[in-house]
DNA sequence: CGCTTGATTTAGTCATGCCTAAATTTGCAG
DNA sequence: CTGCAAATTTAGGCATGACTAAATCAAGCG
């Protein structure tokens, strides 16, 4: 007869890997893409997606062996967290001094236990930021997202000017190597001539031109239309 | 063969209670106890005790039918969640601006979720505060305490000038009660002469006397040699 | 259209924590 | 000293979530 009741910390992660996994396009997700991105097995995963299609109200809608989508409670949930999540990062950048590199680990584990209330006093004093440390959108409370076109720093084209809207906050090495080069959300960047395999050569604020490893490329997002 | 790691929530929980109930002589606690504070069944507990008792480096020394005491382990784990819980009030009230009777609840929770980082960044914001809004001490880092001894408000002697050095903070409803008298850590009382069946006139900071309910006057306490 | 193979699900376990019901032990009164 | 009542522990279960091994399904290939 399942249960009702909240969400807890396992449930919140597969929730945000299922919205960030399907894109904007909702698609289903794969049980093995999922089992990958969490870092669980696809066993455990089939199992947990089972639990979660057969709830009172279901976070998720399961058809075996075609994957899953979000049901509309399950994408009210999943915003609900990243909501959190990016605020949380907000906050400990802007109020308690942390690098920026360092803000995703404990918000990672906070945005499961923080109240509303806290969310809500969070909010209050950074005045209703937008986008969390690392240029990425804060969902508001009914859910709405300032969604945009990004293109990868990599795939931008040559010698058109363009202002990085974010970065990938996964890999702290990379944050601090970004920050150490300028390239942080805002900040408007150039393509020079001279491509070579994967590396790209870009100038930054106007500075001298430096070449990026293709990590640092890969993570480094251009806004379209800005 | 049991296991090593980090603490639960579960497990921190007991640790604080076996703590708190303890008290300054260190009295072994017995199950029964620990069930009606934690409000779990003597059963579950003794489950939890016992493998608290077995872990390789085990929280608690348990003798079965004499209750349980802390290992240092345990008592070190349980005084750094104490020292989470009373930053995180402190933070919540001073930083966040929550009311001296909503910060318990949410601290309860997130005492369990903080990193050390986080801890000592909150301790660097505030300052490294000796006390929680409440009045409670706030262990070091080492787990040094600054011990009082405290005397409710309701058996302190009449006619003798006292000070309020703490306040019980588990109803919400008491303490927004006491905060409309006045009745916060630093302020002095004096215990006026009219005593009835457990209310107290008392006359809070040279104030007109009021007479306080037996409940409210059981949450405050008075440092003695202060 | 069958086959092989990779993706996915099912079956059977385990650890954590809590619960109820049924022993057991303790300690105190008579 | 006995016995009883209260305290405590044991036994047996349930829910959550994850894992391994063993089916089973789905697709593309020949
Ligand atoms: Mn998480
Ligand atoms: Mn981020
Ligand atoms: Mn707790
Ligand atoms: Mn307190």
């Amino acid at each position: 007869m399942t249960k009702s009741s909240a969400s807890t910390e396992a449930v919140d992660d597969y929730l945000k890997a299922i919205l960030e996994l399907s894109g904007p396009a909702d698609a289903r997700v794969t049980s093995n893409a999922l089992a990958a991105h969490l870092s669980i097995r696809a066993a455990s995963v089939t199992g947990m997606l089972q639990k979660l299609a057969a709830l009172e109200t279901p976070f998720v809608l399961y058809e075996k062996h075609r994957g899953v989508r979000l049901s509309p409670a399950g994408r009210r949930r999943a915003l609900e967290v990243i909501r959190h999540h990016r605020l949380l990062e907000r906050f400990l950048h802007d109020v308690l001094d942390y690098p920026w590199d360092e803000v995703h680990e404990e918000a990672e584990r906070l945005e499961h236990y923080i109240s509303e209330r806290l969310e809500d006093r969070i909010a209050a004093r950074l005045g209703h930021p937008g986008h969390d440390p690392h240029g990425h959108p804060i969902p508001a409370k009914n859910g709405a997202v300032a969604e945009r076109t990004e293109v990868e720093l990599s795939r931008w084209p040559c010698g058109v000017p363009g202002t990085i809207s974010s970065v990938s906050d996964r890999d702290p090495a990379a944050l601090r190597e970004m920050k150490r080069l300028g390239l942080v959300p805002g900040t408007s960047v150039l393509i020079e001539p001279g491509a070579r395999t994967g590396s790209v050569l870009v100038r930054v604020a106007g500075q001298t031109p430096t070449r990026l490893a293709p990590e640092i490329a890969a993570g480094v997002l251009i806004g379209e239309g800005s």
